[in-house]
DNA sequence: CCGTCAAATGACTTTGAGTCACTTGCTGCG
DNA sequence: CGCAGCAAGTGACTCAAAGTCATTTGACGG
């Protein structure tokens, strides 16, 4: 008795969320749980049953905010993708003095600190994310994606001279390559983790950070120096 | 009766394989039939019932080659990477006259044209392949990835002398990242693809060859200009 | 305080990977 | 020549997890 107290008292959503506020923060509990799963294991791990229990719901109400599990990933990927345009936006409009490629490429790589989920789920887009998912919500993502794409794309621009006219989109897309791919070389499935540790292996292991901070520095000396 | 004859000699092969070399020539046959699947549709619409029927043999059979599904396409992608790397290599070291940064980032790129079962299961490889298949194979393929990876590299290094010691393996490394992303961008699912058919989605459309091109080209003008 | 109705539920369906007890084709030996 | 032995092959079965839907129930309006 007590404890079915204090369960609801946890949770402080009333059992049925009418309002469009109380769907909205049901589906962030969702969303925060899944997120912890995930960041504990690897989307094929996670299951929807665990999500709702987590979430304190039963699994079928996990499928009423979510028509399937792709779609909740791309909605945790679109939270997160775009929470991190706003952060980089931020630290390149506010950022005092001079800017040079290697100056960008560090503030990138900084801002993507701790944002291993971030570019865990952008590896999974569209191999795993596009597949079972509506048109509709697609086109919402991609519309907002493009939109962050060019506000940011001018960002950049704007702060890097060397950049010809309509570049800085294009070098955010080369990032968004390399990010997707450098994250899915550091970051590894237990059995290769446990492959790589092994001293010969060395070459294949992949600072994540550094690596993209050398490469992206490379790519803009490349476009300064033409 | 004729029938049964008939898919006998459509085989062209005994019912069982005993000897290593019809082992060997079964593996082949499941692996085909697995690419072709693969190439007309997806990882995840790929069946192993459909593998196993299109290959002629049971379901269970397919299991007795490939312990999990996963396994079968590390597999495949072994094949298709190793091939690769051999046909770049030979493009490397027979290519005449002088070369030059565009000029290889032209050579792996148009190396790569038609490989897009490839690029797109490098995609695949740590977010997916690597999840379910024993620490045994996964050592043999890095074993065998790093190999090559060195080897090529080498050769990357002798090509471009403004390369400076051990950069060759790094750039290939850069390289299959840019490969990762970008195929992921430029190889997409239906829904996307409809969706990115609106005339104002044209800036998030992308070419896979071209796009590789240009970033391989400015990579290494940025390596060059150190 | 009750009638209404959308939110929530969880038993059920479906799908597809992976297993295993049984069957059968091949080969070598008597 | 045929048959014993055995590994290759089979497919019905198990199991796990996504997704469905008929039924239940809590909250709000009257």
């Amino acid at each position: 008795m007590v404890s079915h107290t204090a369960a609801k008292a946890k949770r402080a959503l009333p059992q049925r969320a009418r309002k469009d506020e109380d769907k909205e923060a049901r589906r962030r509990v969702i969303l925060d749980e899944a997120l912890k799963l995930y960041e504990a294991t690897s989307y094929a791990a996670v299951k929807m049953a665990d999500v709702a229990e987590r979430a304190e719901l039963a699994k079928g109400t996990v499928f009423l905010y979510f028509p399937t599990k792709e779609a909740l990933f791309l909605a945790l990927l679109e939270d997160l993708l775009f929470a991190w345009f706003a952060k980089l936006d931020g630290l390149l409009e506010h950022g005092e003095g001079r800017w040079t490629g290697p100056r960008l490429a560090r503030t990138v790589a900084e801002s993507l600190e701790g944002q291993e989920s971030l570019t865990r789920l952008l590896a999974l887009l569209q191999t795993v994310l596009e597949q079972n998912v509506t048109v509709e919500q697609v086109r919402k993502f991609k519309e907002h994606l493009l939109e962050a794409l060019l506000h940011t794309g001018a960002t950049v621009e704007r702060r890097l001279p060397f950049l010809k006219e309509g570049e800085g989109p294009r070098v955010l897309m080369h990032l968004h390559a390399l990010v997707t791919g450098l994250r899915q070389m550091a970051d590894l499935a237990p059995v290769t983790r446990e492959v790589l540790a092994l001293p010969h292996m060395a070459p294949l292991r992949v600072d994540f950070t550094g690596e993209l901070t050398a490469a992206l520095t490379t790519l803009l000396r490349g476009l300064e120096a033409r």
